[in-house]
Parts: C-alpha cells; sequence; structure tokens
DNA sequence: CAGTATCCTTGAGGATACTG
DNA sequence: CAGTATCCTCAAGGATACTG
C-alpha cells in the first residue's frame, strides 16, 4: 500500500496508536539506547556498558521491542565467539533528533529540577513550624 | 550559590540524576500536558478533556510532579465554584521544544511502527508452516 | 559473547465512588 | 469544579544465576 506512510496520527486521540509510540520512545532505556547507536553498529556488550545500569534480560527486551518496531537492526555473525550487532534503521535515525534533543534538554535542566524539588521539599517541611 | 545552573549531566552516567528527569519528561501524560499548556494556562477540567483517557487522580499526581519540579505553576481563585489553573513556568516552556518534535515524530511515524509490528507478527506466524 | 531462565518487588496507572 | 479516597492489577524492571 502506497498511502501507508502518509497516514497522520493525532497524539492528543485517546484512539490513537499514537499513544503507544509516544509510550515506547518514552520508556526507561529507548533514549539511550538510541544514543548509544548513534555512533554506529554496537554489538550487545558494547551497548550495555555504554549505558551501564542496565540488566542483560531488561537490554534484550527492549532491544526486542526496537527491532519490531523498525527502529534497530539485528545482525548474526556466524562466528565463534558469537557477535551480534545492532544499529539504527532509518526510521531509528529519523528519531535521532528528537531524541537527542530531549537528552539534551535534561542534562542541561537536571539541576534546575533538582532545585526545584528541594525547594518543595523544604517548603513542606517548614509547614509544620 | 550562582554556579548552580551551570551544571550539566550526563545521562549516560548511571549515578547522574539526568535519568530521572528522562523518566518523568518519558511518562505517560506528561509530552501530552505540556502540549495542552502551551496554549496557555488551563483549568484542570480543561486539561483532562483536551487529554482525554486520563482519570483525575492520575491528571492530579502528575500535575503536582510537575509543579514539584518547576515545570508548572498552579494558581488557585478563591471563587465559588473553584478555580484552579495551571500554566507552564519558563522552565517548562523551554520543553516545548523538544517535547513537540517527540509528539510530532511520533504521529509521523506511527504507520511505519504499526506496518513493521504487522510485520514481525506475521514472520513469527509464518514460522509454524 | 550474547543472551536465557526465574523469581520478585514496586509503583504507575486504571476503575469507581465520594466531597469541600 | 477540582479534586480525594480506595482498591486493584499488571507488567516494567531489577537481582541473580545459568547456558549454547
Amino acid at each position: 500500500m502506497s498511502m501507508s506512510s502518509s497516514w497522520e496520527g493525532d497524539a492528543f486521540d485517546p484512539e490513537c496508536p499514537t499513544r503507544v509510540v509516544l509510550d515506547r520512545v518514552g520508556d526507561k532505556w529507548t533514549v539511550l539506547i538510541i544514543g548509544v547507536l548513534d555512533e554506529g553498529p554496537k554489538r550487545f556488550s558494547e551497548i550495555r556498558v555504554a549505558i551501564g545500569g542496565i540488566t542483560p534480560k531488561v537490554l534484550t527486551s527492549t532491544l526486542r521491542s526496537l527491532v519490531t518496531d523498525g527502529l534497530v537492526t539485528r545482525e548474526v555473525f556466524g562466528e565463534v565467539p558469537p557477535r551480534v550487532e545492532y544499529a539504527l534503521t532509518e526510521l531509528g535515525r529519523s528519531l535521532q533528533g528528537p531524541v537527542a534533543a530531549l537528552r539534551r534538554w535534561a542534562e542541561l535542566n537536571v539541576a534546575a529540577i533538582s532545585a526545584s524539588r528541594d525547594r518543595q521539599a523544604d517548603a513542606g517541611t517548614l509547614r509544620s513550624s
């Protein structure tokens, strides 16, 4: 079907699958994995150490989802020891911009947010005096 | 401390609070709420209907988090019936760009992703023949 | 190396009903 | 109108150990 790529979703429609896409993209690890793969194809372990704090089980399942969604490819090389490489598809690369912006924003504003949280915590504490 | 706003996080450091920020931003409703509030201050119910599919309890808690993080303000007007308005702070507005890009990406690519998922499902089915 | 296999906890989020 | 109050579930994700 040549028309399939022209359809657009509406994130504000509860029935629209765009919500699901947003959920996947916004999950705990996707942003990081996409970021790592932007450097080029990477092996399972490379991704693992680059990210840090992710267990193999979770990395596997997240990677699987990304492959299912067509954002990442998985290529197995028939070697010993085994070698598997993950790489961004074109669709995955197109997500790179938005996701990098988000990551960047988080890095730039983490201090302001932490400060705000601390302030709120203080306010809560002070209410008792 | 005048230096506090110049500190930058590193999303790839497991110890960095940037991870937490990313989690909050990437949660199921934040992207939508920020989007609605971009149009200007909104009342609780306005946000509710604009988004659709969110229960009052969840909206309340998400809004609270956004206020705590300094992304949104909550203003109560001493009226009857009660009136409460939520609005983006400057920090919240600065998140608008990245978040809109992400929402836009999701809307544009939801079709491609759905197609990829269906294809994978087919492949799984066909394996048994 | 690249995963699997288990077990388990936690809390996000939903359903529903009620209130100042 | 703008929330609270309860109850509930379900699955994401973590800890740990094992394998082709």
